[in-house]
DNA sequence: CTACATTTGACCTAAATAAGTCAAGTCTAA
DNA sequence: TTAGACTTGACTTATTTAGGTCAAATGTAG
């Protein structure tokens, strides 16, 4: 699932329409179009703004915004997937690291 | 493991110093000191150059640039790890789908 | 066919990032 | 105590990315 999609999933599900939600944004629906598919990203203030209209929680949001933001830079990399356990162990590691001290 | 301590690790074990290894690389000394901490990131070709003076796998260094830089985007994120996760998902779904063609 | 929803392409500007340099400061052994 | 190795801070310039706009093209139900 990206950010994209699960935008327009919530959008649909609510019976919304672009212009509409886009207008609560205060984007052209254009964009919001180029959102939902991933070729643009939103500002990150407006996730705070969609998990309230949708009521929907903001941390997973966030979640997809950096994880879909993530999933740009590795998709057509060769040691994409290797270069995601990377992070992960540095971020594991980190974790330890800052519970020692 | 980041990129800048794989490289260190590299030019220590050949006992080489930041000067020697720098000019091969065509940078400065006080760059190359950045890069090994991570302050700075090397230029993609001169994985290459490492690999070859190393003799090390390209892939490898490859991993670790991108890791990397993977891991400064989501260090200090709250949902680090579930977007590492997304973009992990993201990936595989998309190799499935690609097999699928 | 035509109205409305959506998608796409071309374009734009401001801000951020990349990829350094250089000089001064610090560390460490002899 | 001083040379050589390394680190750090301040600065720079060129390129990329972010975050859009707008009009035209396309999809689609009635």
């Amino acid at each position: 699932m990206t950010l994209g999609q699960k935008i327009k999933e919530l959008r649909e599900s609510s019976g919304m329409f672009q212009r509409e939600l886009a207008s609560k944004l205060e984007i052209g629906d254009g964009f919001l179009s180029k959102v939902e598919s991933n070729q643009k990203t939103l500002k990150r203030e407006h996730l705070l703004t969609l998990s309230k209209i949708f009521n929907y929680p903001f941390s997973e949001l966030n979640a997809l915004w950096i994880g879909t933001k993530l999933y740009e830079i590795v998709k057509d990399e060769q040691e994409g997937l290797n270069a995601l356990k990377v992070a992960e162990q540095q971020l594991s590691y980190e974790k330890i690291e800052n519970a020692r001290n």
